[in-house]
DNA sequence: AAGATGATGGCAAGCGATTGCCAAATGTTG
DNA sequence: CAACATTTGGCAATCGCTTGCCATCATCTT
C-alpha cells in the first residue's frame, strides 16, 4: 500500500557503475552481455531487491509474458483438468496465466478477447462457443490456440472423440444392445457435432440403431427431461453428451424407479470428478484433459519462438479410452 | 499476428481536432472533459477503432484493473463457486481477473505474490496457506483480501464455520448420538482449527463426547485412512474436514460393509459439486461460496476507492446452513 | 464593469523498461 | 603489425497513456 519508491533499472544501473541498458540486459538479453559484469549487475540487483516491471517491459517490447485462458463455465468439472494444465505448463515457462469465463456466450468470448488482447501474449480457447467464421477472423490479429475444437489453419488440442465414440458403440454392441440414443448437448456445439457423428457411423457400421435428441443443457439439470426422453426412444442404451448430463439421468432414472443397468445402460464423456462415486458409477469416455490444456499452452508458447516456424498449424489429437463402470451392462431381454 | 499499428490516443487526437490528453480523460476522467467534447471524441475514437493500451495506462498510473486470485488447487470443487463468484464481481467492474494455483505450499503462495506484485492491484487469497505474520508482512505491501481466512487487522471474508459447527452438533445430537469424532484437515490449516474448536465447543455444551484425529490430506483419497481411524475410535458420528475426505470416507465404508447411516453417520463441509449424487447423499455444511469470492472482491475494489477510507478492515462473515441428506441418522443402539 | 471563480483544453514531463545504432575495446588473421 | 571482425557497453529514442500545471475563456458577484 505505502510505495517505497520502488527500485528501477536505472537504481541499479547506478548502483553497479553501468548504464540502465546493461543492466535491462543482463535480464532479458545474457548473451549480450559480458559475463561476469552480468553476474555483478544481477548480484546489485538483487542486494537492490530489484525486480522488473512487467508492465513497463511489456510496453515497449510488445510481449507481455501472459497468456489467457477462455473458458465457458467453471461450474462444470469437465475444464478443471485442462485448466490445471494449461496453468501448470504456463506458470513453469514464468508465464502469467488469465482465466477467463465466457457464460458460456460467444459474445462474451469475443469481448473477452477484444478486451484482454494488449494485455496477453496468446489465447487458449476451451470449447470455444464462437462459429468457425468469427474465430478464423480473430486469429488473423491475434495468437489462439483451441482445445477440443478444431478449425482449419488454427492450432489445436483435442481429445479423440472419434475413436472414443466408437469404443463406446462397441462396448455397447458387445452387450448386446442394439440401438443407442444420443442425448446431445448444444447444437453449435462442435463437440457434439463431432460425437454424434462418430456414434452415428459407428452404429451405423455394426447394425446398430442411433437416434440423437436434444439438445439438452449439458448440466446435471438437464437431465430429467433427457432422460425422460430418452425412455420414450425405446432405446437400451442411453449416451449422453457429458458427465454433468449423464449423472442428472442417473438420478432421474433412480426417481422413476428404473434399473440402471438393468433395464437401461448409461453412457457418458469426459470422466469428470464425480462420476466415479455416482450411483451407479458412470462408464464414461475418459482422456487425458490435462494434457490437452498443456499442449495448447505448448503451442502458444512454441508459436512465437523464431525457431517455431509454423508452415502449418499443429494440432495435437489425445487418446481417449473408455473407463467401464456400472452404468453399463448387458441388454436386458 | 500482423501488427496493423494499433491506433493510439494521439490518431484519435488529431482525427478529432484535440490533444492527446484529452482523448485520455475522454475515457479515464469524464468530468474533467465538456460533454459535447467528450462525445465527440468518444465518436471518433469508435471510427479509428481505438482501444486503450491497458499496459500503457498501468504503467504511468500505477493502477493495472487487474487482479489476482490464489487458490490452493483446482482440482478442489470446493473453490468453484469462490472462484466464480470472484471472476464474475471482477468482469463487471471490468477488471480482469487472474488465476494463481499455490499448490498447497505458502512457498507458492508468497513467490506467486512477488511475481504478480507489480501487475495487479491486489490479491484475494483463498484458504491461505501462509502463516499468520508472513500475511501481515505481505500485507503492508500489497493489497490483500483473505477467503475463508481471518487474520487480524486483514480484511475477510469467511463463511461462518463457527455457527456451521454447532448446527451440526445440534443434529447430531437430535438423532441421539453421544459422541463424534472430527477427522481433521491439515494441522497449519485455519479452517482445520475453526472447525475443531467450535465442534469441541459444542460438542462439550451439550455432554457429547468429541475427538479429533488426524490430519489427512483432504482429498477423495485421504477417506480410506480417515475411515478406518474413525471406526476403531467407537464414534457414532463422523464429521469429516471437508466433503472430498467424506466423499473418500463413505467409499471406504461402504467397502468395509458398514452401513451408513444404521451404523455411523457422516457430516462434511462445504456442499461442493457430487456431495448430492454420492451414495449415500452427504450431509454437509453449506454456504454462499460464490457470495464470498464476490465479497473479497468487492473489498479489494472499495479499498482502493477514496470513499473508502477503511479505519479497520472490512470483515465479512456469512451465514452457513446445514443440508440433510442421507449419510446422517440416528444413533445405533 | 472589474475582479473572482470555475470549467476546459493543451503542453510536456514522466512511468520503467527495451533496443537500434554507434564506438571503444578486444581478438583474429595473413 | 595493419586490417578486419567480434564483443561489449552506452546513448537516446521509444512504447502509449496519464497528469500536474498553466493559459483561456465564459460565467458570476457585487
Amino acid at each position: 500500500m505505502s510505495t517505497p519508491k520502488r527500485t528501477t533499472v536505472y537504481d541499479v544501473a547506478r548502483e553497479a557503475g553501468v548504464a540502465a541498458s546493461t543492466v535491462s540486459r543482463a535480464f532479458s538479453n545474457p548473451r549480450r552481455v559480458n559475463a561476469t559484469t552480468r553476474q555483478h549487475v544481477l548480484e546489485v540487483a538483487e542486494r537492490l531487491g530489484y525486480r522488473p516491471n512487467p508492465l513497463a517491459s511489456a510496453l515497449q517490447s510488445g510481449h507481455t509474458a501472459t497468456l489467457a485462458m477462455l473458458v465457458p463455465d467453471i461450474a462444470n468439472p469437465h475444464f478443471f483438468g485442462t485448466i490445471r494444465g494449461a496453468e501448470r505448463r504456463a506458470s513453469a515457462a514464468g508465464i502469467t496465466f488469465i482465466l477467463g469465463f465466457t457464460e458460456e456466450s460467444a459474445d462474451t468470448e469475443r469481448n473477452q478477447i477484444e478486451r484482454l488482447a494488449r494485455s496477453v501474449d496468446g489465447f487458449v480457447l476451451a470449447s470455444s462457443r464462437m462459429p468457425e467464421a468469427t474465430t478464423v477472423d480473430l486469429a488473423s490479429e491475434h495468437n489462439l490456440a483451441l482445445v477440443n475444437r478444431e478449425i482449419d489453419g488454427l492450432p489445436s488440442a483435442v481429445i479423440d472423440n472419434a475413436s472414443g465414440s466408437h469404443q463406446i458403440v462397441d462396448h455397447l454392441a458387445s452387450l448386446g444392445h442394439r440401438s443407442l440414443v444420443y442425448l446431445s448437448g448444444p447444437h453449435h456445439s462442435w463437440l457434439a457435432g463431432q460425437r454424434w457423428r462418430a456414434l452415428h457411423a459407428g452404429a451405423a457400421q455394426r447394425g446398430m440403431g442411433a437416434r440423437r435428441l436434444g439438445p439438452f443443457p449439458p448440466q446435471v439439470a438437464g437431465g430429467g427431461a433427457a432422460a425422460d426422453a430418452a425412455l420414450v426412444s425405446g432405446a437400451s442404451a442411453i449416451v449422453a453428451h457429458n458427465d454433468l448430463l449423464a449423472i442428472g439421468i442417473l438420478r432421474r432414472l433412480a426417481e422413476r424407479g428404473v434399473d440402471v443397468p438393468g433395464e437401461i445402460s448409461v453412457v457418458g464423456y469426459d470422466d469428470i470428478f464425480g462420476a466415479d462415486f455416482c450411483a451407479p458409477a458412470l462408464t464414461t469416455l475418459a482422456g487425458p484433459q490435462e494434457e490437452a490444456g498443456r499442449a495448447a499452452v505448448e503451442i502458444l508458447l512454441t508459436k512465437g519462438s523464431p525457431t517455431g516456424v509454423q508452415d502449418s498449424p499443429r494440432r495435437v489429437v489425445l487418446p481417449s479410452h473408455l473407463v467401464i463402470r456400472d452404468s453399463t451392462g448387458p441388454a436386458p431381454g
